[in-house]
DNA sequence: ATGTAGATTGTCT
DNA sequence: GACAATCTACATT
């Protein structure tokens, strides 16, 4: 299957026309603290489509976030269903703030907190496409395909260069920030939800939303 | 071309 | 002891 990038309506930069990267990061906002302290459900829909932007270097690092999974503290797949953990405190704190937490030994994963003070949820960002920064991405990952880059919650982290000195990080905040494109250029995704990945438990929960026909979202 | 086994380790019960 | 994402190597189509 040869896939022509271009005209592939998969593929969010395309549906911006002809903006710069840079530029449409340089538009766009950071969300509200109102945006993420809500239900963590419509968090997670309604974030596909934004910016996830890490200055390092000299460099900007930047991609659309494509894909993404609930996580809420009723519930069994959530780090925080049993309370406080030293882990998963910034999931009680505010919204909007950076949950960054290991797994397997070897990886990092990002998420974007969310519900009000006390009460525990977050977003896990799993896919981003990149669209600026490709070489020091490329660099982190050893991988030359984009499609490579950041297909994971795992990649990504690898690739926007992220630990756990970033663990509790204002989201709205520069360096490292999750911004909003333009309203009146912001295309129209079509988002599809499904079970969540990799998990153990709670996996009939429909949780995980992605941008349909994406070739950036992590597959099985 | 597709599938799967094995390795890797901090956090929480 | 259960739990998590990814890569590699190897086995089976």
């Amino acid at each position: 299957m040869t896939e022509s990038r271009g005209n592939n309506a998969a593929v969010v930069m395309d549906r911006y026309g002809k903006i710069d990267p840079k530029t449409l990061v340089e538009i766009s906002k950071p969300y509200p603290k109102s945006f993420y302290e809500r239900n963590t459900l419509n968090v997670a829909r309604e974030i596909l489509g934004s910016l996830l932007v890490r200055e390092i270097d000299g460099e900007i690092l930047a991609g659309f976030i494509v894909e993404g999974e609930a996580y809420i503290e009723n519930e069994e797949g959530c780090h925080a269903y049993n309370g406080v953990t030293p882990r998963c405190e910034v999931m009680f704190g505010r919204g909007g703030m950076a949950y960054i937490y290991f797994v397997y030994g070897m990886y990092w994963c990002l998420n974007a907190t969310t519900e009000k003070e006390g009460r525990a949820g977050a977003v896990l960002i799993r896919s981003v496409e990149p669209i600026s920064g490709l070489d020091f991405m490329k660099r982190k990952r050893k991988k030359e395909s984009p499609i490579e880059l950041c297909s994971g919650p795992g990649k990504l982290t690898v690739s926007f260069a992220l630990d756990n000195r970033l663990n509790g990080w204002d989201l709205s905040k520069q360096p490292f920030r999750i911004l909003e494109p333009p309203r009146d250029i912001k295309p129209e995704l079509k988002i599809k939800k499904t079970g969540r990945i990799g998990l153990k438990k709670a996996k009939h929960l429909e949780y995980r939303f992605c941008i349909d026909n994406s070739p950036y979202i992590s597959h099985s």
